[in-house]
DNA sequence: AATAGTTCTTGATGTAGATTAAGAAATTAG
DNA sequence: CTAATTTCTTAATCTACATCAAGAACTATT
């Protein structure tokens, strides 16, 4: 669990007795390739950190398609913010792409190190805020950029990934058919 | 600032004491019709809530068209979030749309009553999580939706305000043209 | 290696909404 | 009250991308 170690003092401090109480709130769980880690449907109220593997996040639109939201490598969280923070049932499912091992804290246990130790709130404060300029990134990208250069710029981002996972994910990550992402590829390689 | 103090109790206790400290770190500020509260371009790390009044957050896309991110009335906050928690200059304009009374707080007012009132991270991490799920119901509702049902939810939502801004505003608001507003008004009307 | 299941590509056609242009209507200012 | 400016509407054309369909290229299974 050295990524989360890490992870987590490169934006508070805490002493080793905090840092012992904070990691042992997590729990460890290994996913194999293609197994899912959360369903749509059901409460979603853990929050996940990959510690190493390769996840995806994505819900079905009302057309029954899948549109990929996210997509986590090593040391990066994988959360369902909406349904933790809403506590409403998630609409989304998040898998694993590769054998994967996960550290997820529940949001009951999150509460309690919010009362015992204070700068996890911040901790998790800092999180959301990341989050949201994340969010709104992601969102302004999708109005202002065409599809192209939202492809240029995800090889950019996520390099090797695109030979890890099938090009539909990338597709429905771009928001795009499979289709058109085939006819973009083409037009790049011609120029 | 009734609104004010009735806004922070309905979420967090606070002692009369601490009230009034959570108070007098706000400023009031009146803005008249079409005055501009915030620049384009300069840091902007105040927090903004309409005592009363109308408002809106836009920025100018890459083609120099506004796009209105947010209409605010009384008793909600029209705060450009992003500039606040990156502190990079913000790219968008706030501008009052009628005469408004808005209180604001400092960030280094903010980040002092964390200090001394734990309660307030509280509630701002509340203020944040509550943010981030209405970027994205907003966001979801723009891809899923056709510009006309996200015509006639706005006027469930916000009512009155049509009469009260030019069309072409509530058009940048839904993401399109003025032009395509005037022929889904007159499509609706046929039906 | 042969078969079957996925995934990818290519082409034809369809569509929501943009762009351009220009006149009509409404506001505002002198 | 008229002129000037802003805003709104209508119509013609254009564009990025979707949809549908069908064959090609992989990948996995026996």
């Amino acid at each position: 669990m050295e990524r989360l170690k890490n992870h987590i003092q490169s934006h508070i401090e805490l002493s080793p007795e905090e840092l012992r109480t904070v990691i042992t709130s997590f729990k460890c769980r290994n996913f194999s390739k293609n197994e899912f880690i959360q369903y749509s449907g059901t409460k979603s109220l853990d929050l996940l950190f990959i510690e190493n593997g390769l996840v995806r996040v994505y819900y079905l639109d009302n057309q029954g398609i899948e549109i990929t939201i996210h997509i986590g490598m090593d040391d990066m969280w994988v959360n369902n913010l909406y349904a933790f923070i809403s506590e409403k049932p998630s609409n989304v499912y998040i898998q694993a792409l590769e054998n994967s091992t996960i550290y997820l804290i529940q949001k009951r246990q999150l509460e309690r190190l919010y009362e015992t130790i204070g700068s996890m709130e911040t901790f998790f404060r800092l999180k959301i805020e990341r989050a949201y300029l994340a969010l709104q990134d992601r969102t302004l990208n999708q109005i202002n950029s065409t599809a192209e250069s939202r492809y240029i710029e995800f090889k950019v981002k996520y390099g090797d990934i695109e030979s890890k996972v099938p090009q539909y994910i990338i597709a429905s990550y771009l928001s795009i058919t499979p289709e058109h992402l085939s006819r973009i590829k083409k037009n790049l390689l011609k120029n």
